[in-house]
DNA sequence: GTCTCATGAAACAAATAATGTTACATGAGA
DNA sequence: TCTCATGTAACATTATTTGTTTCATGAGAC
């Protein structure tokens, strides 16, 4: 299965976009997730709706975050999303008419169940501005140039 | 992304394969999952290589069970298909140059991590005898007939 | 011995879902 | 009014799973 990268893509772009402090076009942030200019609108469109991030046309237009940081989680911008499905593994059919298919389901089902809880309250205890932090240690450590924040492929 | 279901299209035959006691062919297997015979053999040869299974030519040939249901858990059958993807979202590239996409990244594998082993370790926790207990619990309940058990598609 | 049943495996086809692309409409500013 | 930029729909591409065909091989029935 190919896997699903919305959710690593678009904290990408949204931590430039906290560290650039301006408005970011389509196509500067396609380019920094090496992507197309309509997949970054099209992923970007569930965070607008959800109040994230604001956009705005013609000249000196492109993209801003207009959330708090500090208050906003990677769970939020998951749901912001569509909550996509997290797993790759899966049933055969819903609602089997099998008692043995049943009971396979059942259990696999509680298990999934667990572990998608634990994902989602982990992601919930993170935070952009934490997120953002961690980023600013990386880049302390590195003793890199100004540079390295704006992008590097 | 369409999801695996190999691990519950196995199991569930397995639990057929220990109910029925006789050998059963790939086709008949097949029936079960609503699927191709060569997927059922396909899907088969990861248990049989691990031992799980066996396979005989011919008349009368076909899958026999031949390990010890109480000693192998789902999370052995799961590593015997190979050990699948789990998740359905993940990292746009695993080595990224950007920190800011590395801090990202590392925030999300540990979460995912945690998932994954809470996961596996609930997998680890049932075993094949367990689930077959569980179906036969069900089928108690149902008050059904011994025909229900050979399979209802 | 030969016929049928069954697995083993390779090669190919179909289906599906994510991602990429093109095209055009709309609105904001120079 | 020209250019920049988003909004959206429609279509193309790609990756991956699943399904199918085909032929070889071995085991038992007759």
């Amino acid at each position: 299965m190919r896997h699903d990268s919305r959710l690593s893509g678009v904290l990408h772009v949204l931590l430039h976009m906290l560290e650039a402090g301006e408005p970011i076009t389509s196509e500067h942030l396609a380019e920094m997730m090496s992507t197309n200019p309509v997949v970054v609108r099209r992923i970007m469109a569930g965070l607008r709706d959800a109040g994230f991030v604001h956009s705005e046309k013609g000249h000196g237009g492109g993209w801003t975050v207009t959330c708090d940081p500090a208050a906003v989680t990677l769970d939020d911008i998951y749901v912001a999303l569509g909550s996509p499905p997290v797993f790759a593994l899966g049933h055969r059919s819903e609602n089997p008419a099998c008692l043995v298919e049943q009971a396979v389901n059942a259990s696999l089902e509680s298990a999934f169940q667990e572990a998608e809880q634990l994902l989602l309250k982990r992601l919930g205890a993170v935070t952009l501005a934490a997120l953002a932090a961690d980023f600013h240690q990386r880049y302390l450590a590195k003793r890199g140039t100004k540079k390295d924040i704006s992008h590097a492929v």
